[in-house]
DNA sequence: TCGATGGTTCTATGTTTTACGAACCTTTGT
DNA sequence: ACAAAGGTTCGTAAAACATAGAACCATCGA
């Protein structure tokens, strides 16, 4: 079962879930930008460059929450997200990588 | 652009869609099923078990269409489904192995 | 030729997803 | 204590999706 703050464990995480969690343009980006950091690097929920009301952006980090491709960190009045790399990396192994080769125009052009 | 058929070239496969239709059990388990067989070998579209309607069959293998994941071939009364194995392997490596993996349950166990 | 078979398309319906404003809660900083 | 800042949740509206029945169009086989 998910822990308090909705984090999967590493054994729960569902494929089905985590292809949908990507089919989505604007939460693909937020992973891709998540893959260009170091790795265990948090950021700040708001630097994604999103254009969506905080409403909505709090929408697709729940999704990509529960589907636990990131983990979220309080950090005081902040959310930082992180990047789950290890654990994505061993259940579905080369997912992410696959995320990373993308073009960036493919994901945000999309319909 | 798609050919007349509806099936996009290598070129245009987008992440984007494959993912979107990967997302669904029901098309994941076509998928999966097709992985299962020979390489080149074309499937009857009913013969995968699905507890569907025609029309929401022929939906399904349409976004596996054109997603690009299959080609379907005529073959007088009937349209055969082929996995895209090569071309899919070529355009994001180690994607049907993921499908492949996953457990048969799991599919079909999802909300 | 004609009925049966296999598939697609159209239409309709219910469900899910995306999106946003407004209200709300918490922490920070003064 | 209180206002500002960062996020979540709620209510709602619009779009997208899954599903199936009915009409339709081929092809196959008798």
């Amino acid at each position: 079962m998910p822990d308090e703050q909705g984090h999967p464990e590493l054994e729960e995480i569902e494929l089905g879930k985590v292809l949908a969690a990507l089919a989505d343009p604007a939460r693909r980006r937020v992973i891709k930008q998540l893959l260009e950091d170091e790795a265990g690097a948090e950021r700040h929920c708001t630097s994604f460059g999103l254009q969506l009301s905080k409403a909505t952006r709090s929408h697709h980090f729940r999704v990509l929450r529960e589907a636990g491709l990131i983990r979220q960190v309080d950090r005081g009045n902040s959310r930082m997200a992180q990047l789950r790399y290890g654990e994505i990396e061993l259940r579905f192994p080369g997912l992410l990588e696959l995320i990373r080769r993308e073009k960036e125009e493919q994901a945000s052009s999309e319909t």
